[in-house]
DNA sequence: CATGAATGAGATTTCATTCAT
DNA sequence: GATGAATGAAATCTCATTCAT
């Protein structure tokens, strides 16, 4: 069964709101199989099963198999990257005044949160994106446009202000999303629960690798 | 087609020595064919096909798919971490006065040239580990013993100099492997080719991130 | 085509009750073929073909070609023995003045008259007795229980009234189920009808050798 | 490995005699895969490793796996009836004054000692005029002529001196041989030991059941 | 709409037999 | 002759998808 913050987050992210009972139950039934199996090795009968659906009704509600996997990564792979810094964007604009540390402390804890909140539909994304030229390509080119505007902006107000070291924003982003993204790796796939001592200290190290004056 | 290099190595890992030119052809053709689609969506069919070669030759020698799919992943799960450090230990000892310098440096470098010469190979791996929790459990347990000795060994040296923050060692060499993951990953999955450039940030980002002195 | 008396008694023991028309085409296909070729020879595509039927078929509701071997199997094993005496034990409690004569006469014609309602089915049976070890184990370990209990009650009040030689019940067990099972064999195996001549020698053949006053 | 006595008695049969050894280690090999497994589930590759052999050897030698089955089933298939009274008719004529019990007994303790002896071979034997029709109608033409004469004589005999029930000789032998088989039967494909005691009350049925004067 | 029986293409695997060495 | 790698036909089984009821 999925937790309820999952759940709730979905329900957030609306989701759910026009589907009807059945998909809903085929949907969240579909998020544990694949997580548990991974989409080649999961089949429509065991969603159905789980579901307590017939299996016709996958098919006449998402189309495909395929389609239903889409279902379930489009939402995450849009708030992956995207929402990230929207907490600075959308209700109080990015202050002048960020220090370093505020920007990649609040960037690395909230993707934690992230984490903490979407495991299952994660691991499925990532799976697929590891497994499926396909999908790497479907999401590789949903990025780009709406969320390098927002980081950009971020990174060059840093380095203008003399905070952050002055490479190549694509450099920078690389090492701060490895940084997480290896945490979120050994979480999900070894089950490495990510302490707040070792997410502080990540944050610090990272703070430390960009600050421009070492 | 693998490249010279990649084949190179496994002549050298002494992989293909009880194994006649057709089963040589099977295993060159299965790498590429896994590669490309992954383990689970290549059919046997196809790399028989590829490697020109009647399909029930693929089992006489590998028994199995999935034996196919180990002959090629033991190699490189062997030499993944074992042989990071090597360098070090078997010819030359760890130098007393080693910096975090040297020591990132050629820990970063020696683990890209292992990017360049097995490309194929390590995406599989990766595709594998992520999939497929069997495989995940099955080469887990495989590293630590004589990894973890070596690796400790040079961490606590460099900490006993004060040449090292003073974190758990199992932080220092997530902060570490996930650089060199990131950009693993970028290489592998989205081609992202690691520039000199980046990949001297890459060391200093971890070289000022462990700094002891910061 | 399996011959009405031997439908009918499927019918009866609701071996089709929760079978659609094609599963029930699959099951009698599957008896012809498993009788004429042996199991092992018959091909499930073969199988399919006969009951002009899609081969997946066989496996959604057999699950295996084994499971569909057992629910042919299973109805037969359960009825060789065990309702063998059933006509004196149901309807009307042994007679105490059972003559050794009726005793026997009633068991062997009883047991003609089931060999000609279940040629087919018989036949795949011994064959699978005689050719597959685990068949054996399966089957030996159902029959003692309920079917002992019987007989031997049988067999003793016969001892006691002095109507029957003073041997092991397993031993008199062997001698009447060899008669009848030579008929079986060659009736099956060699086509060799047991005409009411034969049968009856066989009688009274059996009522001679158990006679106690001889 | 066979024992000794089924050896010594395939060397007695000259079976080996053309026979080189590798064919010979073939040969015995196969007797024990054969009857471990069934002729279908056996497979040549086993034979040959279980020979200490390579594969090709065994089509060389034996042609086919079919030809190997017939060169072991051959052997037996002669000498399990044909020989049966030759106890009589070679060394000495049958004894005018034979007693039926005499008859009975020998005939039975001489199958009794040859099942001992031949049990691999038998149970070969057997699964196949089981399994294959094949093998059946291939036996069935070579039985009659050689065997029917001297069996008849006996039978004609006893029944000329009184000694024997006025049944028609098929029946009468086929109530003899249920018996013996059912011996044989219970042996080889349930390990139940014939007992002197369960075959001298074997004997004593048949030769009760086959008296004329009861 | 909902159901789940039916479909059949396609996947893995086995194995007797051949034949180059 | 001996070997065992190579062959490829055939077998069992899976599963997304369709569609009659």
């Amino acid at each position: 069964m999925l937790n309820h913050t999952e759940l709730q987050l979905l329900t957030d992210a609306h989701v759910f709101d026009d589907m009807t009972d059945k998909q809903i139950k085929i949907y969240t039934a579909a998020i544990e199989v694949f997580a548990e199996k991974g989409y080649l090795n999961a089949s429509t009968k065991e969603i159905a099963a789980k579901a307590d659906v017939a299996e016709g009704n996958i098919f006449s509600k998402f189309t495909n198999k395929r389609g239903l996997l889409n279902a379930i990564i489009e939402p995450v792979a849009k708030s992956i990257f995207p929402e990230t810094l929207s907490s600075f964007t959308d209700s109080e604009p990015i202050p002048k005044d960020l220090s370093l540390h505020e920007f990649v402390d609040s960037l690395v804890k909230d993707r934690m949160d992230f984490l903490e909140d979407n495991q299952d539909v994660l691991k499925i994304f990532i799976s697929e994106m590891v497994y499926d030229d396909q999908v790497r390509q479907q999401y590789l080119s949903k990025f780009p446009d709406a969320y390098w505007h927002t980081i950009n902006d971020n990174l060059n107000l840093l380095k203008a202000t003399h905070k952050m070291v002055n490479w190549d924003n694509w450099e920078i982003m690389q090492i701060m999303w490895s940084l997480i993204g290896g945490m979120v790796i050994s979480f999900i796939f070894f089950h490495i629960q990510p302490t707040d001592k070792a997410v502080n200290h990540a944050v610090a190290a990272l703070v430390k690798a960009l600050n421009p004056r070492l």
